[in-house]
DNA sequence: ATAATAGTGTCTCTCAGACAGTATGTG
DNA sequence: CACATACTGTCTGAGAGACACTATTAT
């Protein structure tokens, strides 16, 4: 119930209305940002974690993030937690809301509302802790044996960070079938093996090499010749930049989990 | 920064902190759920939306919802909320999250982050208006114009509402897709004939009849026959209920927007 | 030489688009 | 009867899966 609702007949102005509006008559909620930020090193898809240094779950592993300030946009929230605990930063355009989580009780100090990020990066970028994170890495999804991925034994993470990780692992999982977004994992310039292996990291399975080649040539857009070359454990392969395209018509479907 | 976060050499037990934490100096931020219930009726993708009884934005149509009780899941607010101000009741499983939208100024009253919520439902119900709506019922999405949909001359709606409609409908557009949505929107038992209208109506596009058929019978788990007839304008239609697929296998792909 | 990866060509099967034609109801 | 919609069958072309084969480097 709306305790301090005008009642349609008051015949007040909406200037008289929100002056007399009281904000904190309201309990209180809070509302945080955290960041599921998702690489690939060594063909391993893997998930940025920093180990709680304060209460409450102090020296768990939890996602970054952190209070929203009450004149901060939630996105900017998002990146401004993840540089102040980690010193990564990320382009907005590879950060994306995951889910909100909001159940009473999922943080023992109040009720607490957390607007969850997906964001994607290269593996250039090395972690630094700081702030709130006694200490930052790195953890390979596989071996975080998430419940919530079919596994067992799972590790201890903080709040429901299990649920979230593996929300946006199936996130970005499913983005790879109809976006460009493998190429956001990878550095520039990059060779069709590259890429490939990022696809093989994320759904865990192995593709056939000259399919994808053919697939992702005969999509425009998806990659940009250099002219260039890179040396490789075999012959050198072309290098590419990422293409202007976005989505992919049609998709690149993963087998069906049968 | 976190005010009142524990350092980490305090000494002090995850119990003591707790008992030591206080909720309310945090500044209020308000937290709402809204809904974006739609439907098809006569052909054309509708959304329910409330006219506004009290400040601020009275009298200017808005999407139900309303504030998040301090012990209430969100899922449920936004269930609540829809019944308390509409009459309709909606199954959780056709209870989506869609975004959650928190830019700072977006409601004159005070920092607001409002949960959307997408829903789906048949034409069966009925909304009744109550509480905090004047006024309620269905606006075919084509005449609300909304600019984010590549149109002009919008309705005013309240508050960043056709941000979150327009986001609602994209959703719901790519979901049909890759799932068995669609029987979410008619009553059971259906005809093929009512399940491609639902297609047609949703993506304003005609479908071929015979591919039509072809596709969705040839996913297992789609719809399941009832053994039963309807009349029709013509020969008579098979009925079909809902099968328990939910995902569709290969998806049923829109034409490219070219 | 072998190993390893890059890259080309091609066969086949599945499936979507297009459309012809049949079936069965109503006015 | 015409008309409308339901339903069946078939041709064709695009594209994915599978695989054979060639190219170019390192050791």
């Amino acid at each position: 119930m709306d305790s301090q609702a005008a009642s349609s007949d008051s015949g007040g102005t909406e200037a008289e209305f929100l002056a007399r509006y009281d904000p904190s008559l309201w309990p209180s909620i809070g509302v945080t940002a955290d960041v599921v930020l998702l690489t690939v090193r060594h063909g391993r898809l893997c998930v940025l974690l920093v180990e709680r240094a304060n209460h409450p779950h102090q020296g768990k592993w939890a996602l970054p993030g952190g209070f929203v300030d009450i004149e901060e946009d939630l996105d900017a929230a998002a990146q401004r937690e993840l540089a102040e605990e980690t010193g990564v930063a990320i382009e907005a355009n590879w950060l994306e809301q995951l889910k909100t989580y909001g159940t009473p009780g999922r943080d023992p100090r109040m009720r607490m509302v957390t607007i969850a990020y997906l964001a994607f990066t290269n593996v250039t970028q090395e972690p630094v802790a700081a702030d709130d994170a006694r200490a930052t890495r790195f953890f390979a999804i596989e071996d975080l044996h998430l419940p919530e991925l079919g596994l067992t034994d799972g590790m201890d993470l903080a709040f429901d960070h299990a649920t979230v990780i593996a929300d946006g692992v199936e996130r970005a999982r499913a983005k790879l079938e109809y976006t460009t977004l493998a190429s956001a994992f990878v550095d520039e310039p990059f060779t069709l093996g590259d890429l490939r292996r990022v696809y093989e990291s994320v759904w865990d399975i192995t593709l056939h090499e000259a399919n994808f080649r053919r697939k992702v040539l005969g999509t425009p857009g998806f990659v940009e010749p250099t002219g260039t070359t890179a040396p490789t454990d075999g012959r050198p392969a072309q290098l590419y930049r990422r293409g202007p395209a976005e989505r992919l018509h049609p998709p690149i479907l993963r087998p069906p989990p049968d």
